[in-house]
DNA sequence: TGTTGATCTGGAGCGCGCTCCAGCCCCTAG
DNA sequence: CTAGGGGCTGGAGCGCGCTCCAGATCAACA
């Protein structure tokens, strides 16, 4: 299949397959008589390799690498092996975190929900920088009537 | 305190804390008589804040417009309310794929390991893009002994 | 035969998120 | 008074991962 029909079938432009020929990310296709890049069902599986290593977060570099590895047949497998290893540890670490980012914006909208449904006061919230002057409250001499004794409840997203 | 100290307690460099006030993502520090950049504590916060909302994926865009929102004040809570909603979405959505590129780089891992101890011939692994030409085995005469028969168990990472 | 559409190559450009640099100013210590 | 260190500004550069473009070729069709 030509180019067009591959890139429909991929999902991935074709700019973007002949870039990922040139940084070897994808082994050159047969060229057809008239010089046109023939893929073959092969490099649709390719491709679909390609797209799982990049959703995992793998970068051009290190794809390429491992595209090279794997080129180079069985011998490469340890190899191969310890990249996955590696870049699984990655994923792992990376939902951990996501997860704790999860928690901190949950609480931070159940915060401002609090706000919008009255029961928390804004001024409890903010951390107070003043947008117009960029200068802050820190030494101001606040001139409103609320005193800012017990502010800093929540770090103030 | 000055932008050296402030860079050191943030881990933000000079440059970044530069870049961050030019595009909006932090308000401007006061100055001192010779017109150097004066942090305060509440810079420290904000600091603390951007970096929770950097963590979580979110593009410079969104931060700055985040805010610009918050600037506002009070009366903003529903939008960044809105922001941080739609985020966690985000996160979430997130997280579910990445636990699903855990399960398949694991069952990838498991397969290697399979061939590395032996236990899995991996003639019977590989999509076979032969790697010197680019072309494929598709229409190879296969001249070894291996017959082709049974491959495709695993779509060959 | 001429036109159209797909493809080719090499190279420039882009958006993001910084990072670096030149040339200048200010402050303090020696 | 001078040297050094930190800071300032405006603007260029960079790595990533594409994306776009000009100008040429090729295949099919009217």
């Amino acid at each position: 299949m030509r180019i067009g029909d591959f890139s429909t079938r991929t999902g991935l432009s074709i700019d973007t397959l002949r870039y990922y020929e040139r940084i070897g990310l994808m082994p050159p296709p047969a060229r057809d008589g008239g010089g046109s890049r023939q893929y073959s069902d092969d490099h649709l599986r390719w491709a679909e390799f390609l797209d799982v290593l990049k959703s995992t977060g793998m970068g051009v570099r290190d794809m390429a690498r491992y595209c090279a590895l794997r080129a180079d047949g069985a011998a490469s497998i340890g190899e191969r092996l310890a990249m996955l290893r590696g870049h699984l540890d990655r994923v792992r670490a990376e939902r951990r975190r996501l997860a704790q980012v999860e928690t901190l914006l949950s609480e931070k909208i159940t915060t401002f929900q609090a706000v919008v449904d009255g029961s928390l006061d804004p001024s409890d919230l903010t951390c107070q920088i003043s947008p117009a002057t960029g200068a802050t409250t820190h030494d101001d001499q606040r001139i409103g009537a609320r005193p800012r004794a017990h502010r800093r409840a929540e770090p103030g997203l």
